[in-house]
DNA sequence: ATAAACGGTGGAGTATACTCCACTGTCAAG
DNA sequence: CTTGACAGTGGAGTATACTCCACCGTTTAT
């Protein structure tokens, strides 16, 4: 399969493709050319681009996604494997989603402060949100 | 005032204040200079860098901050105005959290999924989360 | 006198995930 | 025969927020 195939059956770009090869989640053999220099992607390629895009999904980053393709590759991305990795994203995303909701509070608490406090009378002032520190 | 002392009152490193300076945060006059060329910091920049700091800790790029000093120059940062930039960044807020809540649920949904279906007895076998639709 | 600590400038490097570009070669259609 | 679509390569650019570096001059302490 050449890369436009490859491109539109997976729904990603020349380039990404071309990006991904060259991060090495995906590899073509320096035979895999036809005769004017084309390369010839075998179909497991399809398949490692649409496990890349589904993964990618799940929030993984590439590198993370490297490992994962070498797992499978050596039949190693079992479900014990690949659950535990997920678990450890999870509670990433506990975290990153515990931080957000800490700043939202403290954004919706500055401005009821500011509220509380400030005197429309004067609307031309810097809002203390800004300069002080009791937000 | 000198940049170190700028710095160890601000907490920001040199090389962060020099950056913000580039950046257009902060601003020194051509003529602010000592006659051995050294730069003399007014007092405001201190006053604009901890705003800088509390404002970062907001959420909001630098981008954003560089608008908000603009405003506070020219006396625009009233509190109507932060309030109202506050409340769209509490909206993004709120889209990014709810799509992290989302993928969350899909990640654990997925191994839930793999744990019902999948055989233990085979190890062997990659998950079928990274290569199957139905996660 | 000299070394450390400080100041200045300009520019490169970091991480992430592409995207775009130039330049070249190949192939199929009209 | 030429045009367009496709293929290849290598490298630059994007956004974010710094951080670090080299190389230079100045000030202060010993």
């Amino acid at each position: 399969m050449l890369i436009g195939e490859l491109s539109s059956k997976s729904g990603l770009s020349r380039d990404t493709i071309r990006f991904y090869e060259k991060q090495g989640l995906i590899k073509v053999g320096r035979k895999d050319r036809r005769d004017n220099n084309y390369k010839e992607y075998p179909e497991g390629v399809l398949e490692t681009l649409r496990t890349i895009k589904r993964v990618k999904n799940f929030g993984f980053t590439l590198n993370e996604i490297a490992d994962l393709v070498g797992m499978i590759a050596i039949k190693e991305a079992t479900c014990n494997n690949v659950s535990d990795m997920i678990a450890s994203k999870v509670e990433l995303l506990d975290a990153k989603i515990l931080g957000l909701i800490a700043l939202r509070n403290q954004l919706i608490n500055g401005v009821k402060k500011c509220k509380d406090c400030c005197n429309p009378e004067q609307p031309e002032d810097n809002c203390p949100i800004l300069v002080s520190d009791n937000f």
